[in-house]
DNA sequence: TTAGGGTTAG
């Protein structure tokens, strides 16, 4: 039995935030019949950047959930295109129901249809649903493997994506480009897979996929975030300018995450020079860089630029706006510019609230924060907080900090992450309170991290504990064995205590470890 | 009727 002409169900899920209000709204009106209003509201609201397919999807979903309501029978085609809708709108409850209406209906052993099942799973971000019907589905053919690595890559599983890319090696279904693509894509993600993206690359040559321009714009992110810039340049290289935008913005990116904003402004620059349209990704990567290098005349440039190509309704050409003035060491532009943003979503409160407290503003940056909440304007996530418990450290407002941390689970029920414990540390750290900050380590649901232990050693030295300090030192040298940091910290702790002995057995096992000392200027005695 | 690249907050 469905419900999904029910107006509640769709308003539920989504009373956080003015964005999920807007989203909600937009659903209601979708639900009740009303698109033209659902368009409206839709054309309004800030989510509409999250997909440019979007406005092919209100019609066929709004059409589908009318003629449910009214009793049709949906042909496989049509569920087909309403599943299709639910992944670009992103709309996993829809999703839900109209798998449940497959089962009903007997559609569960058909292709299609299962692969978009996958794709509605996999974009909610329930790859865990994705994969179940993927492991159900009879046989597959290069979409539905593809669906299901893409929808790994997609969510941070790139590890998972490359065992299945694996899998599907084995099969006689063979990967074609989007399959590459959206396993390289998945190579980016973490370390342990980052050098198979070389064998990737390797297998795109061999196929003769190497014009492809998404694989192109793909392996340049991939070779940027494993810091290989030569074979960036090079593939990039090989492409005619003005070809594939995105292929200038992820160079751009590329340029800036390595440090080289320069390079990207001379390509940005030259992108003008020749005319060729640049696109709202290419502002927020240019407003990137322009902060990275504190350039603001130049960042003021591209503000100008912004607002002629009326980009400033843009949440992400916005954010990257504040982070650009932000960086520049002008807050109050920042803060004009939020002011004047039309669409402010829970990101961009963030992005304002990071701004001040990033700026040495921590006070102001906690009164955002508690006016905003006060007013019931904006639901805080686990970022945001962040932010927060930055901001409460960085002031040394231990209490204050303690507050805010409690408030997560009892006003907001987030459960706290490690990001979040490692600030509560650090401010007790910070204030002294050594006990407390161990006492939170040792009861916290997560094994204390390298950042976390750093932070406990500074401190003990700082307050001269000698035993908590040796506990972190330590912990240190086993989960950061080449550092020579906690080393000199232990030692200097020791020197402090007037244990020469022991420095001096420190330097012994410095040596014993192969850990060279090679940090100029440190205060390390002896 | 099924799949793809690049951008925001710490």
């Amino acid at each position: 039995m469905l419900y999904i002409n029910c107006s509640q169900n769709y308003i539920k899920p989504y009373i956080h935030g003015y964005q999920l209000v807007t989203t909600g709204m937009f659903k209601l009106y979708l639900a009740c019949g009303f698109t033209s209003t659902a368009h409206k509201v839709f054309d309004k609201s800030p989510e509409r950047h999250a997909t440019v397919t979007h406005d092919q999807g209100y019609e066929a979903l709004a059409s589908f959930v009318r003629g449910n309501g009214l009793g049709k029978k949906p042909t496989n085609y049509e569920l087909c295109t309403a599943l299709n809708c639910c992944a670009k709108t992103r709309n996993s409850q829809l999703g839900s129901q109209i798998h449940a209406k497959i089962l009903h209906m007997g559609f569960h052993h058909n292709l299609y249809i299962n692969s978009s099942l996958v794709n509605v799973y996999t974009k909610c971000g329930s790859t865990g649903d994705a994969k179940k019907v993927f492991d159900g589905m009879e046989f597959h053919d290069e979409v539905s493997w593809t669906s299901m690595i893409c929808g790994l890559s997609q969510n941070g599983q790139g590890g998972e994506a490359l065992c299945l890319f694996k899998e599907m090696l084995a099969t006689r279904v063979r990967p074609n480009c989007v399959t590459y693509v959206s396993v390289i894509s998945g190579c980016t993600e973490q370390e342990s897979v980052f050098k198979c993206g070389e064998l990737l690359h390797a297998h795109v040559i061999i196929l003769g996929h190497e014009s492809n321009s998404f694989l192109i714009s793909s392996l340049i992110d991939y070779y940027s975030k494993c810091g290989k810039m030569d074979i960036a340049v090079m593939l990039f290289g090989s492409c005619k300018p003005g070809d594939d935008v995105v292929i200038l913005n992820t160079m751009i990116s590329a340029y800036t995450h390595n440090q080289q904003g320069g390079d990207a402004f001379k390509l940005f620059r030259k992108l003008r020079d020749e005319n060729i349209i640049v696109s709202e990704h290419t502002l927020t990567s240019i407003l990137d860089a322009c902060g990275a290098l504190t350039v603001i005349q130049q960042g003021k440039q591209v503000h100008a630029l912004v607002t002629k190509m009326g980009s400033d309704h843009n949440t992400f050409v916005v954010g990257a706006l504040i982070e650009m003035y932000s960086k520049c060491g002008n807050i109050d532009e920042a803060s004009h510019v939020f002011d004047q943003a039309v669409y402010k979503n829970n990101i961009l409160w963030t992005s304002l609230i990071t701004a001040y407290a990033q700026s040495g503003r921590g006070l102001d940056a906690l009164k955002i924060f508690d006016n905003l909440v006060m007013q019931k304007r904006f639901y805080p996530d686990h970022v945001c907080f962040t932010v927060v418990l930055t901001a409460c450290k960085n002031s040394g407002l231990l209490d204050k900090g303690i507050g805010y941390f409690k408030k997560m689970t009892s006003d907001y029920n987030l459960a706290p992450e490690i990001d979040q414990y490692a600030c509560l540390i650090d401010l007790y750290a910070r204030k002294g309170d050594l006990k407390s900050a161990k006492k939170v380590m040792d009861e916290m649901p997560f094994y204390a991290n390298a950042v976390m232990w750093s932070s406990l050693l500074s401190s003990c030295k700082e307050y001269g504990n000698v035993e908590l300090g040796r506990e972190a030192a330590y912990k240190l040298f086993e989960l950061e064995p080449s550092s020579p940091v906690p080393y000199l910290i232990l030692a200097d702790i020791y020197a402090g205590a007037g244990l020469w002995n022991e420095v001096h057995n420190i330097r012994k096992l410095m040596n014993e470890n192969g850990v060279r000392k090679s940090l100029a200027g440190w205060s390390c005695v002896g």
